[in-house]
DNA sequence: CATTGGTACCTTGTATTGCAAGATACTAAC
DNA sequence: GTTAGTATCTTGCAATACAAGGTACCAATG
């Protein structure tokens, strides 16, 4: 499972990468993130990110209705959620050689193998 | 840069990481963290934690006398703190997993090269 | 000797954000 | 008419990176 704390930061680009590929909305926005394996994401996350990621100006939304339950808010990105999109990304990347130069070296080291 | 809000989480395990190469102290964990990549790590972020980790068990300490400036504190991982790292690093692969796996799929989609 | 800069540590308060908990609404099936 | 699934929203809490400020010690500079 991965801890709330790691998905910080991450999570908020991880939703605008998966609207970047489709119209979509909350609920199927949910299902792809667990499908994708980062788990299960509550509503009480996944919605008051969508609310917000709207106020910032990165999503636009608008209601279509749907065959089961109430009306769906479909979301797309603006060019601001674009272009902060594409700072996510290499953030990310930044973040994550960081993060595999250090594991490299703790694999490697003698303290690591012989658990000293 | 990578944002503090992507930081949370990861940093933390980083710390833990970095204490099991080697006994070592706050200030030279910052500039451990700044080689690899993480960016300046303020101190006000890593002595804060450095207490936490020793107040819930995962590192500690003791004082050493330095040839500049105060008594250097060094730190060691104790058990539960190799624990806490192998399972920090497994939590990782997780999201690491989660994360290239979405951003994969946005990359070769239409939508990303075309710019749409 | 006073000052500056680098090392080394700590504390208080703030902003951000994932999530728990609870509410609402609509449809289909039993 | 009751349950289950889809779909959305709100309030409040917990965790944590960091800003801002402080303390202390030593070496070199002037």
């Amino acid at each position: 499972m991965i801890p709330s704390q790691m998905l910080k930061g991450t999570l908020e680009g991880c939703v605008l990468a998966i609207i970047s590929q489709k119209e979509t909305y909350g609920y199927e926005i949910s299902e792809s993130l667990s499908k994708y394996g980062f788990g299960t994401i509550k509503e009480g996350t996944i919605y008051p990110m969508l609310l917000r990621l709207e106020k910032n100006g990165f999503i636009q939304a608008i209601y279509k209705e749907s065959e089961l339950g109430p009306k769906r808010k479909y979301y797309r990105l603006t060019e601001e959620g674009k272009s902060n999109l594409v700072e996510f990304l290499s953030s990310y990347e930044e973040l994550s050689n960081a993060v595999n130069h250090l594991i490299q070296d703790v694999k490697e080291g003698d303290c690591y193998e012989e658990k000293c």
